[in-house]
DNA sequence: ATTATTCCTATTATTGAAGTAGGAGATAAA
DNA sequence: TTTATCTCCTACTTCAATAATAGGAATAAT
């Protein structure tokens, strides 16, 4: 059970988005992609993913780049990550009861959604502003106190 | 993010075995995987698994099989999964912070920290003999009602 | 001795993850 | 109008993990 880079790298990225695309401005890819450490075009992958999905706006041409498409307040983790992931279905017949005989009955199942559901509950508390001010906290928090 | 076979066959088995090995009575591996309707071969390397971590018991040569080494009410969830699945992180620097030159600003470790936590919560809050009784219920509710 | 079980090690096939590569299309700047 | 710099699209490659299968050794009851 991994989170796998295409949900790490893209939700790093999205908060990085989040922080650097001042009023409507749009950022380079290559400039996400060198401060998060990520190759440039595996992050194009990810982004078509995101662009989509609709959750990021394409600008294209010179001085082109991407912009969230809404407020980073309205955009929950969980949406984040179920469309660089797929939806939170630990097992297949979480979602399609055909994919298992015994699906009617299975009380594993049954754990499996409830798990599944609290996952998507746990994601859905989170939104890239809130992020954004975490990171900026922490980074505060952790740098030397000059001032004394 | 799903659950491997491994995983799933592995607690429907640890569910079938504590609700069949009444009184000290090992359960034959391939009774098992009859009625989970799994390969008995598979279920060989699952259960090899399960008895080098000590949750179940061996019973070697002609009617041995396996038993609980602890009540059914004192296994949890969490802990046959992550004796099949590994421990719940869901990345990897979250258990090793050198796996990453970012984890120690980064936020979205803490969030992957959060998250895995909050699953071992979930999982620790059931047992093998939890799940049995809601199968139980769940058969009698599923079963047509001759009584009518 | 035979039979039925767990145990152990290898091997295989298939799939998915994690990227690379190369260029086409779009648009602003020169 | 040309050129540079972006996004966009499709295809390819490499590697590791999953999901088994196979064959036999060890063990113990009959």
């Amino acid at each position: 059970m991994k989170i796998s880079t295409k949900g790490r790298y893209g939700l790093r990225a999205m908060i990085d988005l989040a922080k650097y695309s001042k009023e409507g401005t749009p950022v380079f890819l290559s400039d996400i992609a060198k401060r998060q450490d990520v190759s440039g075009k595996y992050l194009e992958h990810i982004f078509g993913a995101l662009h989509k999905a609709g959750i990021v706006k394409a600008l294209r041409g010179r001085n082109g780049g991407y912009l969230l498409n809404k407020q980073p307040d309205e955009i929950t983790l969980n949406e984040v990550i179920t469309i660089l992931e797929g939806p939170c279905n630990l097992v297949d017949c979480v979602s399609d009861a055909g994919a298992c005989n015994k699906a009617g009955t299975c009380v594993t199942r049954d754990i499996w959604k409830i798990l599944g559901s609290k996952i998507e509950e746990v994601l859905n508390s989170y939104t890239l502003s809130s992020l954004v001010q975490m990171q900026s906290e922490k980074t505060q928090q952790d740098s030397p106190m000059y001032y004394i």
